[in-house]
DNA sequence: GGAATAAAAATTATCTATAATTTGAGAAGG
DNA sequence: CCTTCTCAAATTATAGATAATTTTTATTCC
């Protein structure tokens, strides 16, 4: 009964760590100490070293011989550079699961949609968003495509928490609907556009300084 | 003098073990034992599970929690999702690139282009073919992406050494060629077509079967 | 008072040891 | 002869211990 993979204590570790790391729990440039870290997760350090390798690789930590890992910093370059790769590997996701969507999947993704128009606060819209995106592309059946993808998301996920600590707001996304739509129509060059734009903007438009701004931002969100 | 850095032993095991899998030492559902590695280096176990866990995130290696780790096999299906993946990310980081290339760096990578055409044998090929990607991309600055681009170009490279065991033959890349005329030109958008088209066909064409058909297949992997 | 320096504390990286799980060889049964 | 079981050997995963390095604190000298 209860399958518990429980797979190793270090991808747990990682697992939680990443999580904290991208909202923001653990700021940029904080140290991460592997002997409280042990010590929270009570057990020895070994895993804990091999969790810090998983985290260096999805760019959420940086290790330097010796001297310790810490939470890695990023800036606004960043955080375009990796919206601008995300626009490329999406499409490149959608063209291939274009032909394999089916009208179930489209409307999972249409709940997906709705959540996110719904979601009270930041991490729901989030986690409905990674949803959305996630339902369409995952039939392209490209596991390190998607891999990578998810590790972006994340990276985009950070900014997007660091830029709303609080004040969130309903808010239609015309982009989600209208890549649905198109796919519905069978138009995928069109939907693959409509991504391309969508993810792309990330990191552009109006600064997320001051709360104020904040709302502006929204729309270039995805 | 002789500045040595000689960081982590994890990480000169990781690389050690990513090169003898990728030039194929190592093949495809081998098994990695922690001890018997351990044991070559003359370490411990510890620091040959961090490198597993690198291993693991180039997508060379697999772990099965508790049952090992084995190295990473793969099809014609996965080679040309890494060939996609490169295309598209590529022609990115070459766009970017484009506004800082100089003379200086396009003779040095006329340089690499000649010293590909030279080459006596594939490892040598593929060295001097990285080495041109390198030097056209570097300069878009962006280091995720470029290790993104070094990690498929890894898996690229396994594919072709998989594929020549031997009956290495000079050849002209007219591909490498015509980018950097392009670029020379200022023709970035040219450059980036070609280059889209280069890194694409890896992959297609004929299968890589009997040492025969080994030299038709040289021309579409770049 | 502040820079320079030396001793102490904390932390990383690695090794050795132990527990738990899996693999594999051989024996028993159909 | 092939399956299934049992037990030993091999292997993984984690813990605990040690050496080496870095960071911090305290102290001296100008």
């Amino acid at each position: 009964m209860g399958k518990e993979p429980e797979d190793t204590i270090a991808s747990r570790i990682s697992r939680v760590l990443a999580d904290r790391i991208v909202r923001g729990e653990l700021a940029p440039g904080a140290r991460l100490r592997q002997d409280h870290i042990a010590e929270e997760f009570e057990t020895s350090h070994v895993p804990v070293r091999e969790a810090f390798r998983r985290l260096e690789a999805q760019g959420l930590a940086i290790s330097e011989p010796r001297r310790g890992v810490r939470v890695a910093s990023f800036d606004l370059a960043e955080v375009r550079e990796v919206a601008e790769m995300r626009a490329v590997l999406e499409v490149l996701a959608l063209r291939h699961a274009a032909r394999h969507l089916t009208p179930a999947i489209l409307d999972a993704a249409e709940d997906a949609a709705r959540e996110g128009d719904a979601a009270a606060d930041v991490h729901a819209w989030e986690a409905a968003n990674r949803r959305f995106h996630r339902l369409i592309l995952a039939p392209c059946g490209m596991k390190r495509l998607l891999a990578s993808i998810d590790d972006l998301h994340a990276a985009s996920a950070r900014f997007l928490f660091s830029a709303w600590q609080s004040g969130w707001e309903k808010r239609t996304d015309h982009d989600h609907r209208a890549i649905l739509s198109a796919l519905r129509q069978g138009k995928s060059d069109e939907a693959a556009a409509i991504l391309q734009k969508h993810v792309q903007w990330i990191g552009r438009g109006p600064q997320p300084a001051k709360t104020g701004a904040a709302r502006e931002t929204f729309a270039i969100v995805g």
